[in-house]
DNA sequence: CCAAAAGTGTTTGTACTACACCCATGT
DNA sequence: ACATGGGTGTAGTACAAACACTTTTGG
């Protein structure tokens, strides 16, 4: 007997992106306005349907940029959200991810060419079906995937200074951290390169950047160390 | 203008449960032989289909009571697998649970009736499609979960000793843990009431029982406190 | 010379680790 | 009397938290 995979109830399968980035101060959102119905007019999620002959992580990353323009950067599954009545158009699941940008990079066009919009995450518009939930589950995974794993350096530049380091986590840990401590974290885990050059914006003396040192971090991984903050 | 929902691609959404149990000794799980191709007679993780009107957390309570008669125990969902060629029957994405349950209560039934069989974590068959890939994931789950919240005791009996309990943490974090620390640490917790009874079954001086003080650790939980072990 | 941010160590307390002996009981 | 598992405390170490002053330089 070969199983009746006809008799059962198929359905449309979406996906959510919730889009961090990082302005040196806050912790925002990418959102954009929806100009279709049902909900026309109202903030939502990157969002889009999966087709029959790609995976979720594929789903994902062609949402992604095809909205967006913005491709391979981190991206991570994150929660599939199937109330009977989430979506009133019709009888979907959806399957969140979130992603990491550094805001930089992609500021300019997606303002400009996808209408899509940054929020901070202490004042963003109320959002489609279960997008809220959704934004809140990615705020909590980030948390602990940031505290676990070094993708905090997703949402930086590549050059960065010790300051700006310690202003992105408090951003998503949302507390203040103190700086020699903080300091001192970082330099125990010695995965970062110190730069001759300076960053000169932030103040007279000028402080020096840092950078990720993939290779380093992979190899200490490889002998048993584990990112912890 | 409205979303053309009927043009995006529908498919079958599968619900997969990682059923975890504890015999004292070894962390096992719950496995059915498939009676049906693709696949037939190979060992496969209990499963069904999402239907229309219900949520996955539904059909994933409705799969396990239906496969194995249990109800009311600990689920979670876990990862959403869609790799394309995953079923070959059919295209399918499928929404891992796990659950914990106290293998005592359901041993009986479960292999006589439901023809389910309980396999040690160290040594279980091949599985169907990528259903080992979800039992990693489960365990790594499971491994984060229980040292963050109280949900070991799902998998104890009401009443259980310090020595039961530290032989299913050893058995999840697979390593052994020393007796007087761990002891020292549970009870730092303070969230177990210590019984009068003793457990005469495993040696002649006896074991005092204890049991989770459900209330207790919620209080202490709206207090601020937070399980780690 | 002053304002503004960068940079830098030490002390104190807390939490984790390692470790060994006596107790109670059934046979 | 002895074998079996149950129960208990302390000392040492490592990690986390609190905390304040000096440096640099553009204006």
């Amino acid at each position: 007997m070969t199983y009746n995979y006809n008799s059962e109830d198929k359905l449309l399968l979406a996906v959510d992106c919730i889009i961090f980035g990082f302005d040196q101060e806050d912790l925002k959102i990418l959102l954009i306005k929806r100009n279709f119905a049902p909900q026309k007019g109202r903030w939502s999620l990157m969002g889009g349907f999966l087709h029959k002959e790609e995976n979720l992580d594929g789903a994902a990353n062609r949402i992604l940029s095809s909205l967006t323009g913005i491709r391979n950067v981190y991206m991570e599954q994150l929660h599939a959200f199937s109330d009977v009545d989430r979506d009133p158009g019709a009888r979907t699941v959806s399957v969140a991810y979130y992603a990491l940008i550094n805001i930089e990079d992609h500021s300019k066009k997606l303002t400009q060419h996808y209408s899509a919009q940054w929020f901070s995450l202490s004042d963003f518009p109320e959002l489609i079906f279960d997008h809220n939930e959704m934004v809140q589950h990615a705020i909590q995974r980030l948390r602990y995937r940031t505290s676990t794993k070094p993708i905090g350096f997703e949402l930086l530049p590549e050059r960065f200074t010790m300051r700006q380091l310690q202003k992105l986590y408090e951003a998503i840990l949302n507390e203040e951290l103190d700086k020699r401590n903080f300091i001192n974290k970082i330099h125990a885990l010695d995965i970062l390169n110190k730069l001759e050059e300076k960053d000169m914006n932030s103040s007279r003396k000028g402080s020096f950047l840092y950078q990720f040192d993939q290779e380093k971090y992979q190899k200490k991984t490889a002998e048993g160390f584990s990112f912890k903050l």
